[in-house]
DNA sequence: GACCCTAACTGGTCATACCAAATATGTCGA
DNA sequence: TCGACATATTTGGTATGACCAGTTAGGGTC
């Protein structure tokens, strides 16, 4: 969730997951999450209720500890991508219509509002991403600090904030669309086209130029989600 | 967070941000909050871990237990509002402007996606927020219902669930709104044009009304925060 | 007044115990 | 054989007490 992230809890998550899924989805007992971790039932109680504050599990009282798949809110999508729980395809697609309902309004925003130090991120990310395709790799995690720095410019913190967690949930499968190095280099002509806009401060461009991009990679996110099985975000 | 949420969280958080903001933001012991609270400092650790999780407070080991300012995550915001904590000016700001993303977005979706089951409901708030304003009341709760059913009408749950965590966030202030008579019968006649729009199937004008109607509450909050104090949400 | 040492405080962790409800087990009778 | 009932076990919920090792504040010294 926070900083304070210790990376027990998406570790305590997947393995609570693996067990549940084929249990009727009840998780192992807190005293014997306690012995596998060789720690104390409190400290497993602990970490057990933040799960269940992220409403991922459920605990009944003198019965069990069950799986909770119908988590949605964006924190706990969040959580589920990073602890490697798969999510339901359904959810990836209105991720995606959401990540666009917010980028093209952020490009707006950004043309009239980034300052010199966005500029000047925007052009540090551009000059990595040409690395890294000369070097024939992918730009997953450039592609989201382009976009990200974007929304950053808006001056929104809490827009940022959102979108941050909206990529977090998505990392797992960003390296799925990037493994192809012609969407490798389409994104990024792209990106330098909509960085263009912004500079010239051109917001009804830059919305445009953002439409097409995320329709791009959106399209593409549909297609898969019609022809294959949920595999992305499958546990590591 | 969910729905687990025993109330026993809020009370806590405001039991903390009380004695805290007065003592450089450290926050009672884990023993004396125990005592105060006639519980066993387990039970403290477990709710305080959840308070962590989420950014309200920070624990330092071998050191305290300190009030945490800057969470700016969704469901920090809403919980925050929900204990009674003040939330910075900037912040309202901020969320106004994203519900304002959101919302005309969703306007244009309604318009396709909404079945008849949306325009029931609409249909039913409409005439219920009628009979408030003939008795007088304020059509707070009436008037997130009517916002929140244009948003489900655009079929993405994710959207629903992002709006309605931004609507728990400002519910504490929303009754400031809605304290005037005419304040309360201009939203319901710009609601009957949404409805009318979005029953018609015109997306670009229900965009439009949607933009006109938001940018209306955003210019009085805009107003607000640059002539009083941050009084909403104080403690009760 | 600056500095240092010490004692109290604090979060982190563990072990143990008891409760009561839910669940599993075994027994007995039809 | 199978259903009904009594019993034993499991499980989450809660409380108590203890120890550790840094942090912090107080008191005393120079």
């Amino acid at each position: 969730m926070s900083e304070t992230d210790n990376g027990f809890l998406p570790k305590l998550a997947a393995h609570i997951y693996d067990a549940a899924k084929g249990a009727d989805d009840k998780a192992p007992s807190e005293r014997e999450l306690a012995e596998h971790y060789s720690i104390s039932r409190g400290q497993v109680r602990e970490s057990l209720a933040i799960l269940e504050s992220m409403g991922v599990i459920e605990r009944r009282a003198k019965s069990g500890i069950y799986l909770r798949r119908s988590g949605t809110s964006l924190e706990t999508m969040a959580f589920f991508a990073r602890a490697g729980i798969p999510v339901q395809p359904s959810q990836i697609f209105e991720a995606v219509e959401l990540r666009k309902i917010h980028e093209i309004k952020a490009a707006e925003l950004a043309a009239e509002r980034a300052t010199a130090e966005n500029f000047e991120r925007l052009r540090d990310i551009l000059n990595r991403s040409e690395q890294r395709i000369a070097q024939g790799q992918g730009l997953q995690q450039l592609d989201r600090d382009f976009h990200l720095e974007i929304v950053r410019a808006t001056k929104n913190v809490l827009f940022h904030t959102v979108c941050t967690t909206f990529y977090a949930g998505s990392a797992e499968r960003l390296p799925i669309y990037f493994a192809k190095a012609e969407r490798n280099q389409k994104s990024h002509a792209e990106h330098m086209q909509i960085f263009d806009a912004l500079f010239r401060r051109d917001a009804i461009l830059a919305q445009a130029l953002m439409n097409t991009h995320l329709g791009g990679a959106q399209s593409y996110w549909t297609e898969i989600l019609e022809t294959e099985a949920p595999v992305w975000g499958a546990a590591s």
